[in-house]
DNA sequence: TGTTGAAGCTCATCAACTTC
DNA sequence: GAAGTTGATGAGCTTCAACA
């Protein structure tokens, strides 16, 4: 199943309901709808209209221009199967004063990466190597992490790269709470050492580093910053999953209702 | 504490459909 | 073809939640 191909909700005046109402009228994909002749509730301008809506959308796809489909941020996570082999899962640390940043962690599915203040987090280095992904993946980073960096470096992000922000995808699902609590209620574990350890000791943590320079405390805490890079894959897999696989259902469900007459 | 997106709500508008 | 009805949408606003 292409989630993209499947969508519609990139069409003008057409949201998650209107693409619902699509799916049940049997409309799965974007080749079924320009096969369609006529499709009830459209009438046939506004078909034509989408036909050509669609046909650029197809031209989108194969051109790779994912920021140009025009799907609204909180559905990019319908590109993340699309693009997974390009994606990012990031997290920042602080000094514990908003928009102080000290560690930058990325895992690319890989490997992990740590910028370092006062070692190695330049704003080039970090700039050159963001350019290597499509895809951002995050935990609240629309609300934290992604503002805090472009306070902190200015703009270090690819003009056509596409965030992820996890946390509102589990939303949708239902699961509220920070990361930890999440991840325990999907049964996603750290390491013993790790157990434990929130953000606040990471800002502790660093302050300690700076005090004694000793290098534990930096290894602590970038163990801490991994955990929760590298947590971000299984999550987001998840999260994609589970979310296209209960929207799907929902429509298939109505349509299962309405045969039995229940509606 | 600062920041931001999502969700929920109301209200006005628009388009499709039905009826005459 | 015109008028009325119905349902969906967008805009604007507020509230909530999460991060360090």
């Amino acid at each position: 199943m292409h989630l993209v191909r499947s969508s519609f909700i990139m069409l003008d005046r057409v949201s998650t309901s209107g693409e619902q109402r699509l799916w049940r009228a049997g409309i799965h994909d974007w080749d079924a709808f320009l096969a369609a002749q006529r499709i009830p509730g459209f009438g046939l301008a506004r078909k034509a209209f989408y036909d050509r809506q669609l046909l650029r959308a197809e031209a989108l796809l194969q051109a790779r221009a994912y920021e140009r489909l025009g799907l609204p941020k909180s559905e990019h996570w319908r590109l993340y199967p699309l693009l997974k082999d390009e994606a990012v899962f990031l997290d920042i640390e602080t000094s514990g004063s908003y928009g102080d940043v000290t560690v930058l962690g990325c895992w690319d599915g890989e490997t992990y990466v740590a910028f370092v203040r006062g070692h190695n987090l330049d704003k080039e280095l970090v700039r050159e190597y963001l350019s290597r992904f499509r895809v951002v993946v995050t935990f609240n980073g629309s609300s934290f992490d992604l503002p805090v960096l472009r306070r902190y470096f200015g703009n270090v992000f690819p003009e056509d790269i596409i965030h992820v922000d996890v946390r509102h995808v589990l939303a949708r699902l239902g699961y509220a709470g920070g990361l930890k609590s999440i991840e325990r209620q999907l049964g996603i574990t750290r390491e013993a050492a790790l157990q434990g350890v929130s953000g606040d000791d990471a800002v502790l943590l660093w302050q300690q580093y700076c005090l004694t320079q000793e290098g534990e405390f930096l290894d602590v805490l970038l163990a801490y910053n991994e955990a929760d890079c590298r947590n971000l894959e299984p999550l987001a897999a998840f999260a994609v999953r589970t979310l296209w696989e209960a929207i799907r259902g929902s429509a298939d469900e109505q349509i299962i209702c309405k045969k039995e007459g229940c509606l």
